[in-house]
DNA sequence: GTCTATACTCTGATAGAC
DNA sequence: GTCTATCAGAGTATAGAC
């Protein structure tokens, strides 16, 4: 049943206001401590609402933690999808690149969130993973496949080379502490990170 | 003070075997749930032990916490110290990246004990990222730079270029869940990054 | 719609018998 | 050394006044 009810009435402005309040209050929460270790507490503080007031908005913590997950996925995916097979191969995989970076860069909390739950067995993500993201990936590796069959990119394994984008730009927003450790202060992670990635693809690409 | 008190007394055997199940307990259910969504509860049951026997042998949740840390933090860092700034660069580094995937495969629980941590900001770890780490990382990326001025390894950052091989090595312990889902059944991982990972390293590391 | 008060459960930690 | 019993505080969620 994907249907919310029958009586089910649109929400006025300062509900959805108020809604927005909550889930940005809620992001900053859960990003930081997980879904255990979060509290309504946090979250109503951050909010500027009275506890029992948020859960006039949301039936329960898990409520606003599913509706923050799945708000997610969709802009996670998005440079994803935005993949084009009529474009240049190496272009566009470097526009993704770029696209998930500025992710990374722009939206940390989003980025940590999910690692959080991935992290954790993913137990509220598990059927997006093994749908909807499971479709896309295939989806556009074989976009990859046919382009290294082309001999248009080098002849990697598709599936690993979209993980090794994962990786290497959710890396700088979920271990954002630890880099920013090691470089000590001075640093610009991200600045520098857009031009190491385009060497790195670049070369791991050309055929 | 670092001296742990004048009465200090070696640990007995069986007192070493109890610290040890429940060290495993720990790893366990707070690699899963980070600290604060880890409880003694779990703990306790998954060493088989009661609450307060717990802490007849650790005086809080954090020292169990912190321990596992510390201990961790050797292994984690042994790969690195590892690398021989007489031997071949890009056969070193590739032995690098291989003996970092396999703490990844073999030891992938303390990969997301590390993660959680991080991820929360390292507030119990911040003074080893800052100190033995940064000091290694900063020693280690000086051999690299030495490397790539002799013209022996490609021209990069070298700070970035070993925050590479970590992201690169630790996703698969770290998001593997995600990886397994995305792969569908009848996939060996960390086998095919190994090859993977071996040819990415190799086209980079290249002059 | 928002608050105070509170029910009820869980959690980390301690006391004290054995 | 290990257990039962228990405490004090924090946690999610609800009741009900306004």
């Amino acid at each position: 049943m994907e249907d919310e009810g029958p009586a089910e009435r649109p929400l006025t402005r300062i509900q959805q206001k108020n809604r927005q309040t909550i889930l940005e209050a809620a992001l900053e929460v859960f990003s930081q401590h997980g879904f255990r270790g979060a509290t309504l507490d946090q979250i109503a503080e951050g909010a500027g609402l009275s506890k029992p007031n948020l859960l006039y908005y949301f039936p329960s913590k898990e409520a606003i933690h599913v509706e923050l997950l799945s708000t997610l996925m969709d802009a996670w995916l998005a440079p994803l999808r935005a993949l084009d097979p009529a474009g240049d191969p190496v272009e566009e995989i470097l526009d993704y690149v770029r696209r998930k970076l500025e992710l990374s860069r722009d939206y940390p909390r989003e980025s940590r969130l999910f690692a959080n739950e991935v992290l954790q067995g993913a137990p509220r993500m598990m059927d997006a993973l093994e749908g909807d993201l499971k479709s896309l990936v295939d989806e556009k590796a074989a976009i990859l496949t046919r382009w290294a069959e082309a001999g248009r990119i080098a002849d990697l394994p598709p599936h690993h080379l979209i993980f090794s984008i994962w990786a290497l730009t959710q890396h700088y927003a979920d271990f954002d502490v630890q880099i920013r450790a090691v470089l000590g202060p001075g640093h610009d992670p991200y600045e520098e990170a857009e031009g190491f990635l385009d060497t790195l693809f670049r070369k791991l690409l050309a055929p």
